[in-house]
DNA sequence: CCCGTTTATAATCCATTCGACTATAAGGGG
DNA sequence: CCCCTTATAGTCGAATGGATTATAAACGGG
């Protein structure tokens, strides 16, 4: 069995063809104010990056680097959150692959970046038909509905047009199914398909379509940017994640309004406060907030010790089904 | 603003010290006869691997390729696991990185694999601390617990030997705390920090423990199954990912030894037939198995139809708590 | 100073979920 | 025919979690 590391010696004997350049992209997210914002280089259509270089001790520390050169801002808590290749770089007619690794980075505004060419952008720039804290936006029925319908009736085959017409009803809650803000994803990727994404004519060389929904990004930034709210969205439900978000002390509401931003949906305040006091996450620090506009609040502080516990039980938010 | 691909213009000017390798690995799974196995080629030491090369269209196709090469065995479900870099491997002298990206893949043994110098072997035999299925392992109790006291007991500091106390603790339910399956990863990663994985001495070229459990692999090829086993048994909780692993046509016993399998845990019987039915994940197909060794079984399919529905439900399966 | 507004905080109601258990049905073998 | 095995159906009860109501405490305006 002398060819077990067939693989691995075959990749460096011929190790020539098979070299890549492995570029690190970040999501950096914070909340301020109940709004969810995402650090943007550039005009705002470009994530911090860079590639993955010898002097890197390791992919996070790499990532690390980049963003705080790019801009200034040191980086908290990250997660992996996917690795591709090609995205559309293989056409400029070099023999050169990329492979981009992704991260989510959660951290919090305070930090004064300098003068960098940065800027927090808001999520929902980028994603206008995810916020649904003020009820459905209207973007929905009066563009996005009637253009993916469209898009369905498009199709030659039957039995395509109705499940075009089923994907896009489950995505975007049509025929009274209920809203699931987890399948950010999904819907940005049938948008594209739909022709409804500035990227996806600009990809194709095609003639741009009358109604793109939404600020694009350069390459398939706005694809991992939807990538990091899907992750994100579904994260907050079993890991106290929101807690890197947080000042070091806050009100319940606070906490709450940081939740429905990430979210893009309003959570009952009973059932919230319940279910957080419930799972211990957090302790009073003792005093209180006044400027709440109301009676004063108690200012709370997360308990780090459940960061270990929580491994074990898993930490649920309450979200509301439609 | 004309910096803005600032990054990516550095890294192809400079291009040169940022070529890396990419190696494509895979944890190939299947259940047979309620043993959950994992596709290894070598002497069951190794998990199918190779470079991502310029003739694969995508990482997953590469993937595909590498792992029918080596075991003859087509892959459907694949599933990205995780990517790291540095492994153990920049410390033989040369200035090249390698990155491995990791998948998870589902399949049926079934097909024939020819003659390739490859083998299905038990999960449980690189950690037969994880099958609980006839109680907790008696390896715990008589190695395992003692051993990772010790190492705890070990540590300068009082506050780590309180820490490793508890993540021991956390991870192997001491301390009557209920047994959570999911941990697996974590379960490895402590074994490897106390000196218990084969690995793990070989790595840090120590003396080898006098005890040490499980089969070993090369490199982190145990950790990255140990991943791929976490993931799994974390995502049959929420997907219908099980029917990857059965026949076209089953019983709801098989559906659930398969289930038991993966969890390693036992699940109750009724909850479990009561769960799979009122979520329609599957549908009579009017014949019977007779070969139940009691009264006929019906026998069932996956109703593929859910696939689609699913991404809004979420699908769970009842694994009874502690 | 009262009163409406705003927010905080506590308590209750109720449908659903889900673990645990019991009971009945239908095959095979001695 | 009894007894083993497994399949299948039904019940009980605790806990989860969504929805609603009630009370408390600040502020500001008339």
């Amino acid at each position: 069995m002398e060819d077990r590391p067939k693989a691995t010696r075959n990749g460096r004997a011929a190790a020539k063809a098979k070299q890549v350049e492995a570029e690190l992209i970040a999501v950096v997210v914070s909340v301020n104010d109940g709004e969810p914002a995402v650090l943007t280089i550039g005009q705002g259509d470009c994530l911090p990056s860079g590639p993955f270089a010898l002097e890197h001790r390791s992919l996070q520390s790499g990532l690390r680097a980049w963003v705080e050169q790019q801009t200034g801002h040191p980086l908290g808590y990250i997660e992996q959150l996917y690795t591709f290749a090609d995205g559309d770089r293989a056409d400029d007619g070099r023999q050169q692959r990329v492979i981009s690794i992704s991260y989510l980075a959660l951290t919090r505004k305070e930090h004064a970046t300098g003068a960098s060419s940065c800027a927090w952008r808001s999520w929902y720039d980028y994603f206008p038909w995810e916020d649904h804290r003020l009820g459905t936006p209207k973007l929905i029925a009066d563009v996005l509905k009637p253009r993916l319908l469209a898009w369905a009736a498009d199709a030659e085959q039957n039995a395509t047009r109705s499940e075009r017409r089923r994907r896009a009803a489950i995505a975007f809650a049509f025929e009274d199914r209920s809203w699931n803000e987890e399948l950010a994803l999904k819907r940005y990727e049938l948008l594209y398909e739909a022709g409804l994404m500035a990227e996806a004519t600009r990809d194709r060389r095609s003639v741009a379509s009358d109604s793109t929904a939404g600020t694009a990004m350069i390459a398939d930034h706005r694809r991992i940017l939807a990538t990091g709210l899907a992750r994100l969205r579904s994260k907050i439900k079993y890991r106290p994640v929101v807690f890197e978000l947080m000042p070091p002390a806050f009100t319940l509401l606070q906490l709450q309004r940081t939740v429905e931003a990430l979210a893009g949906r309003l959570i009952n305040k009973p059932n919230f406060r319940r279910l957080i006091e419930q799972q211990e996450l957090v302790e009073e620090t003792g005093k209180m907030s006044l400027d709440t506009g109301g009676r004063p609040a108690k200012l709370y502080q997360f308990r780090r010790a459940v960061l270990d516990e929580t491994a074990v039980a898993g930490t649920k938010l309450p979200l509301a089904r439609g």
